[in-house]
DNA sequence: TTACCTTATCGTATATTTACGATGAACGAT
DNA sequence: ATCGTTCATCGTAAATATACGATAAGGTAA
């Protein structure tokens, strides 16, 4: 009975542990370059650099939206995705930050 | 039949992914900022300061030394945890690399 | 030895993730 | 209106992750 374990995590600590789970699966990172090499580009075209069925690209693709970090614009029956360079932006801050905390150089 | 999908993802990519769903739980992250704080310290002080049970916490330290963020030293019953420097630069750098290439300032 | 302390591991339950084929919804073109 | 294209979603299966109590394994100390 040292301390008590009311204690819980920040908003800080859950937002990054989320972040890092959505950048925790190769095909994730790997859409990412895609559309930063391509500025923007639609599904079809992602899946095609992918070893994976357009379903499961989706998936990923939905989860990458879901923290913010692509977006999507419809142009007719296509979807055109690209990088949110905000919240880019702010999950490179959070993790240096916490690198910075956890004693990294 | 636009291109082969017989690529496949990079060591790299995939070493950044496994950083990326080691650092996915706020526990994880919280376990990395205590033993920066205090340096080094056994798995009971850190299972105190949790609100996880010693089994989960046990768990969670696992996962940290099977990517190589965390060291175990045996001291008589006890063990002492305490980050590696090494493998932390080398996940940061990583990281940075990885959001430079994706567009990241 | 026995007793106790510390931590890992086992067993297990539940939830989440990943993957795919099939289907549906929305659009443009004919 | 119908067809083909594009993408999301549904349904589902398998694997992985998370959490805990119980137990084992290892040491210290009496």
């Amino acid at each position: 009975m040292t301390t008590s374990k009311t204690e819980e995590f920040t908003q800080e600590e859950i937002w990054l542990a989320d972040v890092s789970k959505t950048l925790s699966h190769p095909a994730r990172i790997r859409i990412l370059k895609i559309l930063n090499e391509m500025n923007s580009c639609m599904v079809g075209t992602i899946v095609d650099k992918l070893p994976l069925a357009q379903a499961t690209v989706s998936q990923h693709l939905k989860e990458l939206k879901r923290v913010g970090l692509i977006e999507g614009e419809i142009d007719g029956p296509k979807i055109c995705y690209c990088i949110n360079k905000q919240t880019l932006q702010k999950a490179k801050s959070a993790l240096d930050k916490l690198f910075t905390k956890i004693g990294c150089c």
